[in-house]
DNA sequence: ATGGTCTGATAGTCCGACAATTCGACTGAA
DNA sequence: TTCAGTCGAATTGTCGGACTATCAGACCAT
C-alpha cells in the first residue's frame, strides 16, 4: 500500500484507476453503459465534480466515449486515432525529424508489405483496385492523393492481419502525411505514385513477397529523393502547424 | 466551421483544444507553467470545474505534469511510458494474439538491431556489456532476467538512434513482456537467452549488421520455440491479468 | 404501428465554499 | 550577509448545491 499516508492520489485519479481496472478486466464489457455520475458519485461517497474529472480520464485514454449528444458513456476499445494522435503529439514535440519518420516508415511499410503479400485478402485487393482507380482518377489533386496515397498503405497494412503492425505504422503515418503532402505540393509525383502503387498491387494480388518489397522500398526511396529534389530539409523537425 | 450552432463541443473540450494547440505550437513552451486554474477560468470566462475538466485531459496526454505534491501544471513532452500504456490498453482490449504481437516484435526488433549495427555508439555498448554481466550474475533469478532482457533490446533501440522506431517498439515491448515472463517460467531459456544477447552484442560491436539480425532472428524464434514446447497457446490473446 | 407530447433522468455548466498545501516574502538570530 | 523559522496569500482538491438543455422512454391520439 504505497499511498496511505505519505502521499496519496488525488480521488479523482482513484476513481479512475478503480473504473480503469473493472474495464480491462472484462468486468465492465465493451458496450456496457457506465452508471450515471451521480450514482457513481453515491456509490463511491464522493462528489460528482471528483467522478467528473476521473471520467475525463477514462474518456481522454479512450476506454469510454459518449455517442454523440449521447449521455451515456459507454466501454469501449480504445479507437487507434486517438492513440495515433497521442503518438503524434509525441513526436511533435520531441521534434522528430522527417528523416526519422522517413526510416522508420520505410522499414515498417516494407515488412509489413512483405507480410501481407502472403495473407492479403481478395476482398482488400478489391478495395485497393478501387483506391488506384480513384488515384488515377485524381491525379491532379494533390490533396486527394495524399489521403488516396495514405488509404492505400492502410489497406496494405490491414492486409497484413497484425493488429499490432497495424497499429505501430498508424501513429508514424499519420505524422508522415503533412511531410508527403508537401511534397507533392512541390513536386510533381503523381504518376510516378500511380505507377509504384500499381506495382505494389500486382505484387499482392500475385502474392509476390519479393516484387512488394522491391516496390515498397522504391516508392519510399522515392519520397526521399523527390524531397531532396524539392530542396526541402529532411533534417528539419516536422512541426505541428503542417497540421 | 463544423461547431457553430448543430452541435458544438462541450466547453470543457473546447478549452482542451485552445490549450493544446498553444502548447504544439509552442506558444506555451516545455518548462512553463500553466496559469492557475482560477485565472484561466476568468480569461475564458468560464467556471473554473470546466478548466479544471479540461485540465485532466491535458494532464492525461501527457502534456503537462504536476511535480509531486505540486501545485503547477509543467508543460512538457509527453512521456513513453504514458504513450505505451496506452497502446498496452488498446492491445489489450483489441485481445491482440500473443502470435501477433511475436510477429511483429521479431520484424521489428530485427530491423531496428540492423540499423544499430551501423549506428550504436560506444557508451551503449559499455551498458549493454553492463547488462551482459547482470544477465550472467543473475541466471536463477526469472524476474530479473525479464527485466534484464526487456532492457536490453530497449538498449539495441536506443541505439538505431531513431526515436520513431523506439517509440514503436517500446508499445509493442511492453504487452510482450508478460508472455516473455510467463515462458521463462516454465522453461529454463535463460542460458541460451544469454548466448543470444552475447552474440547479438558481438554484432553490434563490430557493426556487423549480418551478424545481429540473424542472431537478433535466433533469438525471438527462441521464444516461439519455446512457447510451443511448454505447451502454452500462442494463439490465445494476451490479457490484462498478465499485468 | 405511427407520430406527437409529456416527463424524468442526466450531462454540462455554474456558483460558492473550505481545508490542506505550497511558496514566497518577511523576520530575527547567528 | 546568511540562514532558519514564521506567516499569509495563492492554489489545488473536494464538496454541496443549483439550473438548463437535452435525451430516452412512457404515454397518448390518430
Amino acid at each position: 500500500m504505497p499511498n496511505t499516508a505519505l502521499q496519496r492520489d488525488p480521488l479523482y485519479r482513484q476513481i479512475y484507476k478503480i473504473l480503469e481496472v473493472q474495464i480491462l478486466n472484462n468486468e465492465l464489457k465493451v458496450g456496457d453503459a457506465l452508471p450515471a455520475e451521480q450514482a457513481l458519485a453515491d456509490s463511491l461517497q464522493v462528489h460528482r465534480s471528483s467522478v467528473r474529472e476521473a471520467l475525463r480520464l477514462l474518456e481522454e485514454n479512450g476506454l469510454v466515449e459518449r455517442k454523440p449528444g449521447g449521455k451515456k458513456l459507454i466501454v469501449r476499445s480504445p479507437d487507434r486515432d486517438k492513440i495515433s494522435s497521442r503518438i503524434s503529439n509525441t513526436l511533435f514535440m520531441e521534434e522528430v525529424t522527417v528523416s526519422e519518420l522517413y526510416e522508420a516508415i520505410r522499414i515498417i511499410d516494407a515488412e509489413i508489405a512483405t507480410v501481407a503479400a502472403g495473407k492479403i485478402s481478395a476482398k482488400l485487393l478489391n478495395k485497393m483496385e478501387e483506391n488506384l482507380r480513384q488515384t488515377e482518377a485524381n491525379l491532379g489533386d494533390n490533396d486527394a492523393l495524399g489521403e488516396l496515397d495514405f488509404e492505400f498503405h492502410r489497406l496494405i497494412a490491414e492486409g497484413c492481419c497484425n493488429r499490432v503492425l497495424q497499429l505501430s505504422r498508424l501513429g508514424i503515418a499519420h505524422v508522415f502525411l503533412p511531410a508527403v503532402n508537401r511534397l507533392m505540393r512541390q513536386l510533381d509525383v503523381n504518376q510516378r505514385l500511380l505507377d509504384a502503387h500499381l506495382q505494389i498491387y500486382r505484387g499482392l494480388r500475385d502474392h509476390d513477397p519479393e516484387q512488394v518489397r522491391t516496390w515498397v522500398l522504391k516508392h519510399t526511396d522515392d519520397f526521399k529523393r523527390g524531397y531532396e529534389v524539392a530542396g526541402l530539409d529532411i533534417n528539419a523537425p516536422v512541426s505541428f502547424s503542417d497540421q
